[in-house]
DNA sequence: GTCCAGGTTTAGC
DNA sequence: GCTAAACATGGA
């Protein structure tokens, strides 16, 4: 097992971990045990420190994006002289954006599509426990994150079986059409537009999912998703006369560029703890 | 019982 | 092209 150690300021593990773009983790100590494809770490903020443990460490070097400066981004987010952007940027600074699983994105955030956080999480582990592998991590076993073989290898009836719903038959479809030749990686190297496209190709996936895929599985910061919550940011902090989605969306990549993605991230989370504490 | 959640698909204009 | 209904599930 080893070690790194970096600065909290930009990188919280709960902030990190906590808003919305990861479904596989778990409170384990004073920390969280984090899972990504066939690969586990150890993540924990303990005050100024935040700890990564791991047999993989160059894979979660990567999935947390270690090397990014957030401190510009952050400065960037307040420049903007929005009130609700500014407050969010504050509250969540300590959120990195993960370099996730193009695959793995991909049907997690088919499960998401009308559905809240917590119960998409619950299918997502369903899934694993039924068709992942077995790993050890830290003396517990978990399961990885089933490919697109295992996953075309069972019907609707099974999808069904762990709540997916009318769901069951999008993820059917699409780990068949990835099974049959649809090549991920080939996607690589189109501009963000033309891969989103792509992504709108499969079933299952819409003009949300296809931004959340192309932000958290393909890294493309220029994408901004907009769901009920960045509905709802949109109409009392910024402009509000949209009422289209996508238009709303694209006003944020057209402001905001190549931060959209961070910016998105700090504005979500923020507004989602925002609703809880008034319960 | 109704409403809601990181929406998409389909049918009908 | 656009709009509106249908779509499972479980927690509040």
């Amino acid at each position: 097992m080893q070690k790194r150690i970096f600065s909290s300021a930009f990188f919280s593990a709960k902030d990190t971990l906590d808003c919305g773009q990861i479904f596989r983790y778990v409170p384990f100590n004073a920390g969280y045990t984090v899972f990504s494809q066939d690969k586990a770490c150890y993540l924990e903020t303990v005050g100024g420190e935040t700890v990564v443990l791991s047999d993989n460490l160059e894979y979660f070097d990567e999935f947390f994006d270690v090397k990014r400066d957030l401190e510009k981004t952050y400065e960037r987010a307040k420049s903007f002289g929005n009130a609700f952007l500014s407050a969010a940027a504050e509250k969540g600074k300590g959120i990195r954006l993960l370099r996730q699983d193009t695959e793995e994105t991909l049907f997690s955030f088919i499960v998401s599509q009308n559905n809240n956080i917590p119960r998409i999480k619950g299918i997502i582990e369903r899934l694993c426990d039924a068709l992942g592998e077995e790993r050890e991590f830290m003396g517990k076993t978990f399961k990885t994150f089933p490919k697109a073989e295992a996953l075309a290898s069972v019907g609707e009836d099974f999808y069904k079986s762990i709540g997916l719903g009318y769901r069951a038959a999008y993820m059917v479809e699409t780990a068949k059409t990835i099974t049959d030749g649809f090549d991920l990686r080939s996607l690589d190297s189109l501009p963000t537009s033309e891969l989103k496209k792509k992504l709108l190709s499969l079933k299952g996936i819409g003009p949300k999912v296809a931004d959340c895929v192309s932000l958290f599985g393909y890294y493309r910061y220029d994408s901004f998703p907009v769901d009920v919550w960045m509905e709802k940011v949109y109409r009392e902090g910024f402009d509000g006369r949209l009422t289209d989605r996508k238009a709303v969306s694209d006003y944020f990549v057209k402001q905001f560029g190549g931060d959209a993605g961070y910016f998105q991230q700090y504005m979500f989370h923020y507004k989602r703890n925002e609703e809880a504490k008034q319960k």
